[in-house]
DNA sequence: ACTGGTAATGAAATTCATTTTCAATAAGGA
DNA sequence: TCCTTATTGAAAATGAATTTCATTACCAGT
């Protein structure tokens, strides 16, 4: 399936919001929307260098914070840090990352409803938002490991 | 309650590991286990030093790496990065902070094995890991914010 | 207690990610 | 097509974290 169609709504949801639509940011999209990991900034800027090597780190930059701002990526925690970024898929899903090969899929864990109930009332704290990361082994990662022993 | 014993077991569990029990990394356990709240390493070095003016920021850097190997402390993840660090409790129990004022608690969410599993035939990932945080409006916050209203 | 070997320290220098500045460029409405 | 203005990339600046290194101070062995 082509990500064609969801690049084209990503540069249209940009522009709505008063942005231009810039051959940068439509190759800075394109990487984002095609990777199947989180990446860093400069991982990206490599990506994307490699199909225009005039294009700087700084807009990528730039175009991460737009995007974040609209809230079609998100940041990806991991143990050491939160360096990289991946797309946002539909609301509220949550990660699993690979922590051999970094490939990522999603999963919806919607039934906090219960565990922020309890802890609300436990802490006296009201609940707003929570953050959930799952970090194990793909399928793949899982065979190379087993081969390898 | 003193943190006293507390800050004595922590520096013995840094020598049983060979390293040595100096007044700097005494003066920076006990800020960790003194503080409600999740601290930047140049915050816990501020604390530090109005006790200790000649103890500096790098040391704080190399005790947290110690103290992190250790185990003894994690880090604690925000919407803007996870730059902070917090002492950690018994095992592997979850933080709830503060967006406000930045306090935290912990709760344990133990009941993670059918969710863990649920996902794990859905993906075919081998799920070894979570991360999960809440973040909401301690007690004190939620009164401040009334009476502003 | 004393001493000697060595880990630990703080200051300064360095690295590296991210941000700011700014002149040149290009998007897109008139 | 033209004109305004957002956007761009290069260079400079910032700021967090790390490395280097001479000095200090733990602490094991006496």
């Amino acid at each position: 399936m082509s990500v064609r169609p969801l690049v084209n709504e990503w540069l249209l949801q940009l522009q709505a919001n008063g942005f231009r639509i810039t051959h940068p940011r439509r190759v800075i999209v394109e990487e984002l929307l095609t990777s199947e990991k989180a990446l860093e900034p400069v991982d990206l800027y490599a990506a994307c260098r490699r199909r225009d090597p005039k294009l700087g780190l700084v807009t990528v930059y730039r175009t991460l914070d737009q995007l974040e701002q609209l809230d079609l990526i998100q940041r990806v925690h991991q143990a050491d840090g939160c360096h990289t970024v991946m797309r946002k898929q539909n609301g509220h899903e949550h990660l699993l990352v690979c922590t051999s090969c970094g490939k990522t899929v999603t999963f919806c864990g919607d039934n906090f409803e219960s565990l922020s109930n309890q802890v609300a009332s436990e802490t006296g704290f009201t609940v707003k938002d929570h953050m959930l990361q799952l970090f194990g082994l793909c399928p793949d990662c899982q065979g190379r490991k087993a081969r390898s022993n």
